[in-house]
Order: C-alpha cells, then structure tokens, then sequence
DNA sequence: CGTCTATTTGAATGTACTCAAAAGCGGTGG
DNA sequence: CCACCGCTTTTGAGTACATTCAAATAGACG
C-alpha cells in the first residue's frame, strides 16, 4: 500500500504542469529511483557530486551548509511533495558544499543526472515541467533573498510561521533559527518576546 | 547598424542552450517588442500587472521596491544581456509590487505573455531554453539568499565587488547599499575601513 | 555657475551576537 | 517505568554590527 502511493503523489505534482499518458507515466517511474534515510542520517555531505534531485514522499529533509566559524545555515526543509537537492551541483557536476539531513525517517524518490537529461529527450514535456517548478521556486527564492535584506528577524520569524505552519511545527527552533539566519539564543528571545503581547 | 545587433544579443543568448533555424528565429524574432527608457524613466510601476519579460540592449535597469518605512530595497541590476521582470506577476498576472527605473538610456526587447505562450505552442523547444535559463537563476538566488542570512554586510558588499565589477563601476553607492540591504551610510563606512587597509 | 543629490563623518540608539549557565525535554537503557 | 544523559531552550550580561538623525562636503547635471 506504500510504494504505489509514492508514485500517485510524484504523478499528481508532475501533472500540475502537464499531462502524461500511461507509457509516459511508465517511462517516468522506471527513470526514478526510490530511497529513503532514517532520522539523523545523511542523504548528502559537501564534496560529494550531487548524483540526484530528489523528491521527498515521506518525512523531512535538511538541506544546510557549515560557514567557516562552522555555524549551519539551512537552506531549506523539504517535507512531503518537495523536490530539493543541490542545483547546483547537480547541473555543473561539481563537488556540493551542502550536506542534506534527514530530520525524520524518511522516503524519497531520486532522479539521476543521466535519467534526468534521458527524461527530456524520450519525453521533452518535461522541459515544459521543469520550466514551471523552476519559474515557482525562482519567485519564492526572490522574495526570500528580499526579506533576508529587508526585514528584522521577528518580521522573517512571523512570515515563515504564517506561510509554513506545518513545517514550522515539526522542526526545532534550533534549526528554525539556521533557516532564518539568527542565533537559536535569539530566536528564544524573539519568542518570548511574542508571547508577551 | 543598431537595431539587428539587438536580435544577434539576444539570440545568442538563446543559442547558449538551444539551436534554432532560421525559421524559428526569425519567429522568435516576430513575438519580440522593440522598448527603450531614458535614465530615470520607469519601465514599470507597483500596481500594474507585468506584460512583459525583458531582455536589456543596452542601458542598465533597477528593479525595485519600497518598504512601509519608504525605504528601497533593490531585487536586480539589470545590464545588457540580462533577462529581468517581476516574475511573480507576470506568471500570476497579478498585480506587481516592483519598480524598474532605467540607470541609464536603455534599450530593450520584450516578450508579452501572450506571445511568450505563444512561443512555448510554436516552438517547444523554448521550454528547454527557459527551463535551463530559470535553473541558473535560481543556483543564483539560492547563494544570494544565503548569504544574505550568514554574511556580514562588509563580506556581501566584497563579493558583489568580485561578482559584478562592471556594474559595481555603473550605479550609485546609493543604489549599490540599497541592493545589499544596508544604509548608504553604513556602506560609506565600510568603503573608508576597507581602504585603510 | 548654481542647484540638487550623493557621499562622508559623527554621535546616539537599536538589533542581533557571544559567552556562560541554568532549566527543560526526549530518548534510551536498565 | 523510571532515571539518567545529552541536547534544546531559556535567561542574562556584555559586545559587535548596523541604523537613525544631523550636518558638512563633494560631485553631477542642466
């Protein structure tokens, strides 16, 4: 009952954008690779060549990066109907400086480089797919890049809190507070801050 | 001597990920606008619903916004052989919130929604086009979003430096601090540290 | 040349960080 | 099922990064 659902969902996201018949259904799951990884462990670590996009099915992913004073800075958490990865590492085949995190356990779906290139020449409607899911995640990352110069923490903290109750509850505020870019300390404040009005 | 070195841009732009005869470009070429602005003209105002995706010339484009404090937050410098536009409205066709201003005198061709659907209908293969131009955007916004949470502003401004020195040589200190989300006077005082060493 | 805007400089303030220590909570083994 | 261990969260004091406001200076454009 768990590995057919894994494939409704993909589909159900790949066909937001276009439409697939059978054969193209077919085409498209034998091109994707299922994994999974329990809590704590990792997907990805920097250096690597990121081999796949993934697609999560089931838990959550950390996608996060050390500075040099060794401080995380998560670039993303990817839940159920995510897709995430190191872009680019991926596209350029270059060593990743990102490691990817499983908060929970975890299952996914992977798409490999050679698949993924394989994908657009037997069935080129996916350039069409990936075209939307890029154009999406581009106004979702202006706006973020936007915020991140803009607004105080607080204002970033209650954004992130209206548009992602669902992940926010299932997080840490240690690692709530590496997305945001603060201090877990000042998060902590920021809070109690909150709660007093 | 002008207006076909335009077309060669920009189809060399296009040829980066895909090869077009001349068929198709000269189709290409037919769904194209022809759009100029004088320095300090607006291109576009928040409010309206974007038509266009523009692709500069010539000239140098600021897109931004204004904050509650009235305080301008710039999204991108735009300079020849960049794409740039509110991509947000011109998807949704939903009101934008952005300005472009024209730096300079500036020349640049645009494509309606319309006609960039059209585009996509005609030929496909612009899908492919798009699909890799938004993956390199966002490898792009994906580090700047980054490092606009884990990076000092006197570290963003030295990367800028490196990144962009032909447009960092082009636009106000002004304009420049508003793009890295700090005071003019704050980058004024980062300039007179960073000289005296 | 004059005017308008950009840039510089400085003092006072606010936002966010560092370091330290205590309190809370969750998972694991006995 | 309880007790312990390790990690997360809280709290607080002192500090660094960045802003605000004000005023002087420099530059650019008409």
């Amino acid at each position: 009952m768990d590995a057919p659902y894994k494939y409704d969902l993909i589909l159900k996201n790949v066909g937001r954008f276009i439409e697939l018949n059978d054969s193209e259904k077919d085409l498209f799951k034998s091109l994707l690779t299922e994994g999974s990884a329990k809590r704590k462990e990792f997907v990805m670590q920097p250096g690597e060549i990121t081999k796949h996009e993934y697609y999560v099915t089931k838990g959550c992913l950390k996608v996060y990066s050390l500075d040099r004073n060794g401080v995380q800075h998560v670039s993303m958490f990817a839940i159920e109907d995510f897709w995430t990865g190191d872009m680019a590492s991926f596209m350029l085949q270059q060593p990743s400086t990102y490691y990817i995190k499983a908060l929970e356990d975890t299952e996914f779906l992977m798409i490999s480089k050679s698949n993924f290139e394989r994908l657009f020449k037997e069935i080129p409607k996916f350039e069409r797919f990936y075209r939307n899911l890029y154009q999406r995640s581009l106004v979702s990352y202006v706006r973020r890049t936007n915020e991140g110069i803009s607004l105080t923490a607080e204002e970033r903290y209650e954004i992130f809190l209206n548009k992602y109750p669902h992940i926010a509850n299932r997080i840490t505020q240690k690692d709530l507070a590496a997305y945001l870019g603060i201090t877990p300390e000042f998060l902590s404040m920021i809070r109690s801050k909150m709660s007093k009005r």
